[in-house]
DNA sequence: TCAAAAAACTAACAGCCGTTAGTTTTAATA
DNA sequence: TATTAAAACTAACGGCTGTTAGTTTTTTGA
């Protein structure tokens, strides 16, 4: 019979889950040996296949949850009946959010995830893909009801994400100046840089 | 008595080095392996040491080209008598020019700097570092005329330099939009985005 | 307390890595 | 054309990779 796993098995597995996502954005996921991984969690090598199935499954755990969480985040702004320009806005500063918060394992789905090995990989794109049409909607629409400037909308949201999501410095801006301070600065740039006075 | 390098072997070694960009792009630092670069060359692996000396030598390369050229281009803008907005503007075209005509180095050199080997990972971190700097005090000095809005020097320029430099999908929206065009609607966003008005 | 499951361990695998040594072929120079 | 340097080749190295097999230890549940 199947036993129900422990919260002791659960937590473990967790905690390889964390310790993998800050060594990948460490030293990046190729460069990270499941040595490396091993010793950060106080264990030989080939326990931790006790718990996972693959390096490859790890970065497919990260990458997912972090795809699930923007893909729930826009539908509920979609929903939301409120100006186009404020739906973005709403949108970065989730994003920003997010960086503060899980700064880790945004980064490495963000900056890893070409790691990913089909079909994660595929699926992965698809979804980022999918993100971004939605995301360029919005925008499109701001720019039609004239709240947001005429320019191309695709490239605005490359720019956007960008700013934000590949930031390798976090934890320096976070350090010297707060982080409502900071996410007041980006929206402010990035808002009144697409808001068509 | 030592021979003067022909052409044939100056182009030969330009050849591996941009072939080399290319796989750094296309499938990262530490994932490129020797024998993939030899096989992009038509050569075997061992015959590469006859023009490079290392693996690390060649990403050494590539960063400290790109880097160079920002070191000039940052000492001629200070030069130049112009408000600190205008400055920046042409900071923010030359990235994007740069990001146009030499897409791979700049990938390269943006994001897998951090497999440098010391001392050339130290060397190139206070070459970034000393860029940085030098570009919040421009946009300091904007902010102190009261051509920029009031907010975090630090965080703008993160900001901005990341909105254009670690976009990975620039061949696509170079072919949906015309380099000017595209070059118009990032300026657009990003310096209105500081302008006081 | 005893049986069983979970999770740790050691040993080892096949394969790839960057690179060197030594040799042969190609190309340039006198 | 003969000499010499440059650049290609093959073979091989020590080391690291993700992972498996098999075994021992620890923890769990009755």
């Amino acid at each position: 019979m199947a036993r129900i796993k422990s919260t002791e098995n659960n937590s473990k597995r967790e905690v390889i889950i964390k310790e993998a996502s800050k060594l990948f954005k460490e030293k990046g996921f190729t460069a990270t040996s499941m040595r490396d991984l091993a010793e950060r969690v106080g264990v030989e090598a080939p326990s931790l296949y006790n718990h996972i199935q693959s390096k490859s499954e790890l970065l497919k755990i990260i990458c997912s949850n972090v795809g699930e969480k923007f893909a729930v985040k826009i539908a509920e702004v979609e929903q939301i009946e409120m100006p186009a320009i404020e739906k973005v806005e709403k949108l970065l500063r989730f994003h920003i959010q997010e960086m503060i918060n899980y700064y880790e394992e945004e980064y490495v789905s963000g900056r890893e995830w070409r790691y990913l090995k089909d079909p994660y990989l595929s699926e992965y794109r698809e979804q980022r893909r999918n993100y971004r049409k939605r995301f360029t909607a919005i925008i499109q629409e701001g720019i039609d009801q004239k709240e947001i400037k005429k320019l191309d909308a695709n490239t605005a949201v490359l720019i956007l994400l960008n700013a934000i999501t590949s930031i390798d410095q976090w934890h320096r801006i976070v350090h010297k100046v707060s982080s409502k301070e900071l996410e007041e600065n980006i929206v402010t740039i990035l808002i009144e840089g697409l808001r068509n006075n």
